[in-house]
DNA sequence: TCCATTTGCCTAATAGCCTTAGGTAGATAG
DNA sequence: CTATCTACCTAAGGCTATTAGGCAAATGGA
């Protein structure tokens, strides 16, 4: 029997892709399996259990984001660097759906630490260089950022304001804008 | 053979309390049948699918949240308001993760206009009656404290920063603090 | 090149959840 | 008190996940 030359990498990937295509929810080893032309019981050489595999394109989402997050903000400081970030997110929701939504999982703590999910944090730190906060004013911001960031594109995503005016690309480049305004003017306590 | 007594809210508000208890992914008609003691299959009266019990649960949520926020924002304006509202969706999320985990479910836009969906904008709408914005950066505006209150919690929901200084509660209360200050100033276009 | 080992994929089997179809007994109404 | 309704049941089928054990293809050492 001609064997199918399935690997982690190869399962995660097709993960990944087939949640974007029928949603991450219905992203199934069965399914997997069935494009492979495998049967499922195969796939457990390459991965743990069905939950492994979710988390690893939730892991591999995160990366890609951090990698399109580092290549945002190279040679970017300030309101700039602050867009550049914010659209990384918001467009890789748009062309990774599926991707986003596994990026979303409760990872355990041990995971989500050796996930790219720090290099995000050490992203949004590298924008808040650009503005004059304290030490622990550069942590509320990054929450507030991740907030914002995280928030807009969940409810977005959710179609929370589609079809209503003005338009959501207005209500994101005001938002943004009003972001920048608040940094650099950041309230003492 | 004595009759459980089961109907649709029955069903509801006890698919929520499981949810709460074990978390919204794995409460299941199956579990829901054990606790009363009933087969599964007899749920089907009640309840046209699995699917239409979470919607239930979403839309359970999100009415509850809208009372609280209702009862919140009573007799209360500006920041005050502000943060009372934050709180509920925070605390909400705190007391019932299950039936908060259920709210976040994208709903079909028929569904979504007859929730109390529309409420929540009401509410943030209401708030925003306390500072000086046009009606598009009230728009603006109300998409800004949607994405920061459900960010903001899913975030903390996912454990992103807890156990790290400074803890949650004072980035909670910064980040609302600056929000009222932004609100104040909101920049021209 | 041949043999030994590894390993990639298979079959078989179990278990859980969801859903539909059709039956029965307890509640309800005329 | 009977007729209808309906709440719950049994039975059965389908999909997903998971484990155990087997065979054949690939791999590497002599």
């Amino acid at each position: 029997m001609a064997r199918a030359g399935l690997t982690t990498e190869r399962l995660t990937e097709a993960g990944a892709a087939l949640s974007d295509e029928i949603g991450f929810e219905r992203a199934t080893l069965s399914e997997l399996a069935r494009r492979f032309d495998v049967k499922v019981a195969s796939l457990y050489s390459h991965v743990r259990s069905s939950e492994d595999l979710r988390i690893r394109v939730a892991l591999l989402a995160l990366e890609e984001m951090a990698d399109r997050g580092d290549t945002a903000l190279a040679g970017r400081a300030g309101k700039d660097a602050l867009i550049a970030l914010g659209n990384v997110y918001r467009d890789y929701a748009r062309e990774h759906p599926g991707r986003y939504d596994a990026a979303q999982m409760r990872l355990d703590p041990q995971t989500a630490a050796s996930s790219a999910g720090p290099r995000h944090s050490q992203m949004m730190r590298a924008i808040l260089r650009g503005y004059d906060l304290t030490e622990a004013d550069q942590t509320h911001a990054v929450r507030l950022l991740g907030s914002v960031f995280n928030g807009y594109v969940g409810l977005e995503r959710s179609g929370g304001f589609s079809h209503s005016t003005p338009d959501s690309q207005q209500s994101w480049d005001r938002i943004l804008d009003s972001l920048d305004t608040l940094l650099k003017g950041w309230p003492a306590p």
